[in-house]
DNA sequence: TGTACATCAGTGAACGCGCGTTCACTGATGTAC
DNA sequence: TGTACATCAGTGAACGCGCGTTCACTGATGTAC
């Protein structure tokens, strides 16, 4: 709440060039990944911020920390829009809005962000995952206890859920079925249990 | 209908080692993308088959042939479902069980089948493809018309949607979840489009 | 049933590739004076 | 403000690795007689 400035936890480095390299490869790694996935070549990122990859190493030390680094203002955005959607008047759309915004994000990094969320890669990896689950908490359980949603439903599944649809729809080339799919499981989420017959 | 073995499309090898070279490889193929996904290694499969890399490429001339031929029976599988599934009383159980047997069959695979659905890796890719979406199309339409199905469905958002559960929950480690995710799903499939409050 | 041989299948070393990662070296920067 | 220098950052060739794929060669098989 204090930093004005959101930079990834580690020190900012001292140079002046070193603060640009960093935010070179940053920017790359985000093109990159967006393109080619969570798995994309570290190499390739270093080529196309227009340095050597010994650069790319001293500024991260392995792939989860680049990929923490370019999800880390995402997610400062997701929890910015979090924390102004639990003041809002309707539980329900605040939920859904915001399950939104988190499938717009997890898509644009097609499925990157997943990656980090599903498996919990190394402590930074970790570290996003329990942000984002715990903004999600917070929105359903007030969409629980204000709002219609199903009582039986836990964070954990309802993101899992999201996660699936930004996974599978990641090389789909039908615009507008990602949304589609989430009014879905929206439905689902605000629905009763299964009325029989 | 006239064939009762279900062998790959193309004539299956004269030659009785050869017959065996490619069952081997087949079962290998199984594990290995079921253990790696559909992105494993070809030369760590023909390893586990216990061939030479020649010998894979003689029996299968690219990865995608040799997903295929992986998933050949489990699609035959299903299809052989559907079809007693379409004569059963409740239409809506039927597109829930069969939809259930999908879910199953694509997290076995690691998403390996979601790959050959999604994108269409080559023509026997698409073919896959084509008959997955033909068999939830069937379902779907009955439960549309005798059920309780939605109507303003697609069988292609609904299967997107379970793949996308199988591909979020591929590496997860609890137990029922999956299957807790697509009840969540068959909810909404069942439901009306929201009530409002 | 037994043998000869053409055919088809298997082998595995080898190739080129891009990857992740390292490290001895060069160079730029910021600071102390 | 100007200079000297210690420090920190960048470089990029190089390494080893496993990958996909090929192909000249060897060997097994099935068939014709």
């Amino acid at each position: 709440m204090t930093n004005r400035q959101s930079h990834t936890p580690a020190e900012p480095p001292r140079r002046t060039d070193a603060r640009l390299n960093r935010e070179r490869l940053v920017a790359a790694a985000r093109e990159v990944f967006a393109e080619a996935g969570p798995g994309a070549s570290l190499n390739e990122i270093a080529r196309r911020a227009g340095v050597g990859p010994g650069t790319l190493y001293r500024h991260f030390p392995n792939r989860s920390a680049l990929l923490t680094a370019v999800l880390a203002d995402r997610i400062e955005t997701l929890r910015a829009e979090a924390e102004q959607l639990l003041t809002s008047p309707n539980a329900d759309d605040a939920l859904d809005q915001w399950l939104r915004a988190f499938l717009t994000h997890a898509r644009v990094n097609q499925g990157m962000g997943s990656a980090l969320l599903v498996e919990s890669v190394g402590e930074l990896g970790f570290d996003c995952h329990r942000r984002i689950l715990d903004m999600a908490s917070d929105l359903l359980a007030r969409a629980q206890r204000h709002g219609t949603a199903r009582a039986d439903l836990t964070a954990d599944d309802v993101l899992q859920l999201v996660i699936g649809i930004a996974l599978s729809t990641a090389h789909s080339k039908q615009a507008g079925q990602p949304e589609r799919l989430l009014d879905l499981v929206l439905d689902a989420v605000h629905g009763a249990p299964r009325r029989s017959e």
